[in-house]
RNA sequence: GCCGAAGUGGCGGAAUGGCAGACGCGCACGACUCAAAAUCGUGUCUCGCAAGGGGUGAGGGUUCGAGUCCCUCCUUCGGCACCA
C-alpha cells in the first residue's frame, strides 16, 4: 500500500469536495429534517490560530455525523468584519480598514478551508457589505420608530486611547475590554437600546432553554433583577423623596436617609435656605462627581459622606423625624438614588451609622426552624413557648469552646437552660453552665444576639418555640466543681477547637446558634420582626409584603442598563439618522438605504467626541427627509455587537434583496438548533442578541422570541505551558505548522480527543498527544491491508457497540469518548489481523466525520466511486450488541472480591451459583444475608461471620 | 460577601447508583537493529514477598452497593459586588 502522504490527499480532496459544491445546502430536502449547527462568526483579524481550528474543525464532527444520520445540516460562515479590532490593526499598519478586512477575509478563507470542514460558503455573511449593513440600519430604524432606539445626554464610558464610547459590558473591571485602558465617565449625546425594557424577559425565559447553568447564571447576575419596595419619605419641607428598598419589613429600623451626590434634589437643597451647611455639602458633592466609578469602587471601605443639616425626613411607619445624608455609597443611577438607611440589618448601613454616631434600631431578631426535628413531630401539636439562654463557653487558654453531647437525642450544641422567673438571662446563663459543667469562674465576654427557634423537644415530647438570649463566656481557670450524677447521665462534654464548632454542632439550628454567636453588627437574615408597632411578631416575608402595601408600592430594578451603542469611529455601520433643525432625529427611508459608509482619507478617531464622519462635509449635509429642510447626518457608527445580533438570521436568506430574511426560510432555520461558542461573550453578544431578537419578536419580524435554542460554550486551548497562548509568553502553536507536519485529519482529530468539547475546561497542547492521533491514522492506513472478502464474525459485535456509541457520543458532543471507541475498534481489528470488505466499509464511514480526508482516500481505494461524505449512517443490529458471554464481579458486602464468566442472559439463579462457585473459598465460614443479582452484571453476597452470628 | 461550575493516577481524561482509572500520552522492560529512530509486544493507582488490604479533595449520611444521590466543610475556576 501507499504512503499515507497527508499533504497529497488533503488538496486532492479538499479540491474535489469544493468543485462537487458537497456541502451546498438546499433549504428544504424532502423527507430531512432541517438543524442549524451555528458558529461564532470571527473578526477578519488576519492569521487563523488554533482556537479557531478548535472552533470550526470540531463541530465539523458534529455537521458531518448529523448529516450522515439524515439530517439536512446548515453550517454557514462569515466574518463580522466591522469593528475596532479590524480597525485598529488597519491604523497600526498604516492602511485602509476596508482593503485591510478584505484581505485578511480572503486569506483566512483559504486557511479555514484548509481545516477541511464542511462549511456552506455560498451563504457566506459579511457584516461590512452594504448589502448587510443594510438590514442592520433597517432594523435600527424600525427600533427608533418604537422609542426602543433613542438619543439622550447621559454619562458615558469613554475609552481614550480606543477614542469611543464603551458600553457597560463592553468593560472589564472598569478598564475597556479591548485594549485594557481605564475609562472616563464623560457626559455625551449618545444613541442608546432600550434593553433594560426587556431584561424581565431576558431573565425569565432562561429558564426555558437549553443552556449551560453556568451562562444563565451569569446573564442573571448581569441584569441582576432584585425585588422590593419604593416607599416614600416626606421632608419636614415639604418634598418626597422615594426611596427603593429590598428590605421593607425592616422600615422601623429605618433611621435615615441617604442620597446619592447625583440625586436631582440634592442640588435643590444646597441652593435653598433651608439647608444650613450649604457650602460643605456642595464642597461633597463636587468631590464625590470627581471620583470615576472605578474609584468609587475601591474606595469601599472607608465611607464618607455629609448631612444636610436643617433637613429632616418623616419616617412613615414611626412618624419620627430622621437625619438626611448625602453619602456616594449610594449610587446614582441604580434604584431611585436614594436609600433608607437601616443599620441594624444591612451592613453598609452600619459602618457609616458607627463613623458618623446614628442610632442603630434592632428590629428583626431570627428564627431559625429545625425542619428535621419538626418533622419528627406532629405539626398540629402547638408550638411551646419559653425564654431560654444560649452560652458558649471559651477555654482559659486555648482557641476552644465547650460542647456538650446530649445522649439521648444525639446532639451537640452550647449551654442551654430556662429562664426561670425572677432571674435576668445572664444569671439564667452563669447558673445553668455551673450546673451542667461545673465551672466556677466566668467572665462574660460578649452579649450577642436575640433569636428564636423551632424544633422538636425529644425527651420532654412537644414541639417547642424558644426565645433565646445568645452569650459568649470565657473561662478564667479550670476551677470546678463535681456535678450531679444526673446531669453528668445526660450528657457529655469535651473541648472542640474553634475551626472544627461548625463541623461538631450537627443540627442545623445549633449550627445557627454558633453564627449568632460569631454575628458581629449588622443581622442581614430573614427573622420575626419585633420593635415594629402592629407588625411585631410577623416575619419577614409576611411583614415586607404588608409594610409594601401600607407605605409604598411594589417594585423591582435591574442592575442592567440600556445598551449605548454610538462610537465615535469610522469602522462601524453608519447610524442611519438625519438630524434636522425642524423635525429632530428623522430616520433615513427605506429607499435610502443603506447609508453607505462614506470612502475618506483620514479615518483616524479624533478623540474629541465625534467619529471620523464628522469631517466629511458633503456626506453629512442632507436634506431632511421629512421637510426637504437643511439637515445632518448623524456621524456616529454602531457598535460591532449591533452587526453580530443578527447574522445568524441572515444564513437563512443571505442574498434577499427586498428582505433581511424571506419568512419561509426564516422559519426553515430558526432558532439555531445548537450555537457553539466562547464563554467571553456570555454577557456581551449572547444578551444583546438576545435582545435583538425579542425586540424583532415584537414587532412581528420573526417568529421565535428566543434565537437559539441550544448553546453550548467550547473549552480552551492553552500553550504546550498549560498557560494560555500569547506571543510574549512563546508558547503559540501556529496551526499551519502542524498540519504541515502532521496533517489536517491529525490535528483535528487531536482536537476533538483532548477532553469534552461541551464543557467549561482548559487543556495544554500536548506536542506528544498530536503524535499519538497520528499514529492511530496510520494503523488505521495499515489496517487497509487486512481487508478481505471474507467477514470477521468475531469483530461483529464491537463493530455493532462502535456503531452506536461513536453516533451517541458525537451527538452528545462528548468527541472524546467516540474517539476512544474508534481506538478500542481498531486494536480488535488488529489483534484478528483481518476485516471483511462490508466491515470495512462501516469503519471508514464511522472515521469520516473525525478524518474526513483519510476516509475519503481509504473509501475510494476500496473501490467506491460516490465520495464517503454522501454516505449514511451505519446502522447497528441490536442483537449483535448483546455479548455472548459476559464477565461479571463479584462482590462481598459491596466489595469486589472476584469476577466470574458467563454465558449472557444466564438466570438469576444459575448466576448466583456460578459466582457461588468461583469464590466458595471466601465464603467459606460466613453465613449468607442476602445475595444481590444484577442481571449480566455482577452479585452480591451480603454476609455475616459466622461466629458473630446473633 | 452573594451566586454558579468543578475537584478521579505522573499528565489529558473514562465510568445509566453496580468490577474506579476505559482510551491516549508519558514512563519501564522486551523484540527488531551493528546502533538509533520508527514500529511491534508486555507492564504501569497504592501498601504488601505473598495471601490479602486500602483508594475518586475532607468528614458524615442514605443504600446490599456511592466517584455518581443527600448534608457540612475545604480548594480551584467563573459571574456579580457599597446594586440598598
Amino acid at each position: 500500500m501507499k504512503q499515507y502522504d497527508h499533504t497529497k490527499i488533503e488538496k486532492k480532496w479538499q479540491k474535489e469536495w469544493t468543485k462537487k459544491k458537497l456541502y451546498k445546502t438546499a433549504d428544504t430536502v424532502k423527507g430531512k429534517k432541517n438543524f442549524h449547527l451555528l458558529l461564532e462568526f470571527p473578526y477578519p483579524s488576519g492569521n487563523l490560530h488554533i482556537g479557531h481550528w478548535y472552533a470550526f474543525a470540531v463541530p465539523d464532527i458534529l455537521a458531518r455525523t448529523l448529516r450522515m444520520q439524515g439530517k439536512n445540516v446548515l453550517f454557514p460562515f462569515g466574518f463580522d468584519a466591522f469593528g475596532l479590532p479590524a480597525e485598529n490593526a488597519a491604523i497600526k499598519r498604516g492602511l485602509n480598514p476596508r482593503i485591510w478586512t478584505y484581505q485578511n477575509m480572503a486569506h483566512m478563507k483559504k486557511q479555514i478551508e484548509s481545516c477541511g470542514a464542511s462549511l456552506d460558503w455560498s451563504r457566506e455573511v459579511v457584516t461590512c457589505d452594504p448589502s448587510y449593513y443594510r438590514w442592520t440600519q433597517w432594523m435600527f430604524t424600525q427600533f427608533f420608530k418604537k422609542g426602543l432606539a433613542y438619543q439622550k445626554e447621559t454619562p458615558a464610558n469613554w475609552c481614550p486611547s480606543c477614542k469611543t464610547v464603551l458600553a457597560n459590558e463592553q468593560l472589564v473591571a472598569g478598564k475597556c475590554e479591548r485594549c485594557g485602558t481605564e475609562v472616563e465617565q464623560r457626559q455625551m449625546l449618545q444613541w442608546n437600546l432600550g434593553i433594560t425594557k426587556y431584561a424581565d424577559r431576558l431573565t425569565d425565559d432562561l429558564a426555558a432553554i437549553d443552556w449551560p447553568e453556568q451562562i444563565k447564571e451569569a446573564q442573571r447576575n448581569w441584569i441582576g433583577r432584585s425585588e422590593g419596595a419604593e416607599i416614600d419619605f416626606k421632608l419636614t419641607m415639604g418634598e418626597n423623596i422615594t426611596v427603593f428598598t429590598t428590605r421593607p419589613d425592616t422600615l422601623f429600623g429605618a433611621t435615615y436617609l441617604v442620597l446619592a451626590p447625583e440625586h436631582p434634589l440634592v442640588a435643590q437643597f444646597y441652593t435653598s435656605q433651608t439647608c444650613v451647611n450649604r457650602d460643605e455639602v456642595e464642597m461633597y458633592v463636587r468631590q464625590a462627581k470627581k471620583k470615576t466609578d472605578l474609584e468609587r469602587q475601591t474606595e469601599q471601605k472607608d465611607k464618607t459622606g455629609v448631612e444636610l443639616k436643617g433637613v429632616k425626613a418623616i419616617n412613615p411607619a414611626t412618624g419620627k423625624e430622621i437625619p438626611v445624608w448625602i453619602a456616594d455609597y449610594v449610587l446614582g443611577h441604580y434604584g431611585t438614588g436614594a436609600i433608607m438607611a437601616v443599620p441594624a440589618h444591612d451592613e453598609r448601613d452600619f459602618a457609616f451609622a458607627k463613623k458618623f454616631g446614628l442610632p442603630i434600631v434592632n428590629v428583626i431578631e431570627p428564627l431559625s426552624v429545625d425542619l428535621e426535628g419538626v418533622s419528627r413531630a406532629r405539626l398540629d401539636m402547638p408550638f411551646v413557648e419559653r425564654q431560654t439562654i444560649i452560652a458558649f463557653v471559651k477555654h482559659w487558654s486555648e482557641d476552644s469552646y465547650l460542647i456538650l453531647d446530649w445522649k439521648q437525642v444525639g446532639w451537640h450544641s452550647g449551654v442551654t437552660g430556662g429562664v426561670e422567673d425572677g432571674q435576668t438571662p445572664e444569671e439564667a446563663a452563669r447558673a445553668e453552665i455551673h450546673e451542667e459543667t461545673g465551672y466556677r469562674n466566668l467572665k462574660l465576654l460578649r452579649v450577642c444576639g436575640k433569636g428564636h427557634e423551632k424544633f422538636f423537644h425529644v425527651p420532654k415530647n412537644v414541639n417547642r418555640l424558644t426565645h433565646y438570649q445568645c452569650f459568649l463566656f470565657q473561662l478564667e481557670n479550670d476551677e470546678r466543681d463535681v456535678i450531679s450524677d444526673d446531669e453528668a447521665q445526660k450528657h457529655s462534654m469535651r473541648w472542640v477547637p474553634a475551626h472544627l464548632i461548625e463541623h461538631t454542632l450537627t443540627a442545623a439550628a445549633q449550627r445557627f446558634e454558633w453564627r449568632m454567636l460569631q454575628c458581629e453588627g449588622a443581622y442581614c437574615g430573614d427573622g420575626v420582626l419585633h420593635n415594629s408597632g402592629v407588625f411585631s411578631g410577623l416575619n419577614t416575608e409576611e411583614a415586607g409584603k404588608k409594610m409594601t402595601m401600607a407605605f409604598g408600592r411594589p417594585k423591582k430594578t435591574y442592575r442592567l442598563r440600556d445598551w449605548g451603542v454610538s462610537r465615535q469611529r469610522y469602522w462601524g455601520v453608519p447610524i442611519p439618522i438625519i438630524h434636522c433643525e425642524k423635525c429632530g432625529a428623522v430616520p433615513v427611508p427605506d429607499k435610502d438605504l443603506p447609508v453607505k459608509l462614506p470612502e475618506v482619507k483620514d479615518y483616524l478617531p479624533t478623540g474629541d467626541g465625534k467619529s471620523p464622519l464628522a469631517k466629511v462635509e458633503k456626506w453629512v449635509s442632507v436634506k431632511c427627509p421629512q421637510c426637504k429642510g437643511k439637515a445632518k447626518r448623524e456621524t456616529d457608527t454602531l457598535d460591532t455587537f449591533v452587526d453580530s445580533s443578527w447574522y445568524f438570521l441572515r444564513y437563512a436568506d443571505p442574498k434577499n434583496k427586498t428582505k433581511f430574511a424571506d419568512p419561509k426560510k426564516l422559519s426553515a432555520w430558526m432558532p439555531v438548533d445548537l450555537y457553539s461558542g466562547g464563554a467571553e461573550h456570555t454577557t456581551m453578544h449572547l444578551l444583546y442578541s438576545r435582545f435583538w431578537q425579542k425586540a424583532l419578536y415584537d414587532l412581528k419580524l420573526v417568529k421565535d422570541s428566543e434565537p437559539y435554542t441550544r448553546r453550548m460554550n467550547r473549552s480552551l486551548i492553552l500553550g504546550p505551558d498549560g498557560q494560555k497562548m500569547s506571543k510574549s509568553k512563546g508558547n503559540v502553536i501556529d496551526p499551519d505548522d502542524v498540519v504541515k507536519r502532521l496533517g489536517v485529519d491529525t490535528v483535528r482529530m487531536y482536537l476533538a480527543f483532548v477532553g469534552p468539547y461541551n464543557e467549561v475546561a482548559s487543556y495544554p497542547w500536548n506536542p506528544d498527544g498530536v503524535v499519538g492521533v497520528r499514529r492511530f491514522l496510520e494503523r488505521v492506513w495499515r489496517a487497509g491491508e487486512l481487508v478481505g472478502k471474507k467477514e470477521v464474525a468475531t469483530l461483529d459485535g464491537i463493530l455493532h457497540k462502535t456503531i452506536k456509541k461513536v453516533g451517541d457520543d458525537n451527538a452528545a458532543l462528548k468527541f472524546n469518548t467516540a474517539i476512544s471507541a474508534l481506538m478500542i475498534l481498531l486494536n480488535a481489528i488488529e489483534k484478528e489481523k483481518a476485516i471483511g470488505t462490508k466491515q470495512w466499509a462501516i469503519v471508514l464511514r464511522l472515521l469520516a466525520p473525525f478524518a474526513p480526508h483519510v476516509a475519503e482516500e481509504l473509501w475510494r481505494a476500496a473501490g467506491n466511486k460516490k465520495s464517503i461524505h454522501l454516505e449514511t449512517w451505519p446502522k447497528f443490529d441490536p442483537q449483535k450488541l448483546i455479548d455472548e458471554s459476559v464477565v461479571i464481579g463479584i462482590q462481598i458486602n459491596g466489595k469486589t472480591r472476584g469476577e466470574v464468566a458467563i454465558a449472557a442472559g444466564t438466570s438469576k439463579e444459575e448466576t448466583e451459583k456460578a459466582a457461588r462457585a468461583a469464590i466458595a473459598a471466601r465464603l467459606e465460614g460466613k453465613h449468607i444475608l442476602r445475595t444481590i443479582v444484577v442481571h449480566n452484571r455482577l452479585v452480591n453476597f451480603v454476609v455475616k461471620e459466622e461466629s458473630s452470628r446473633d
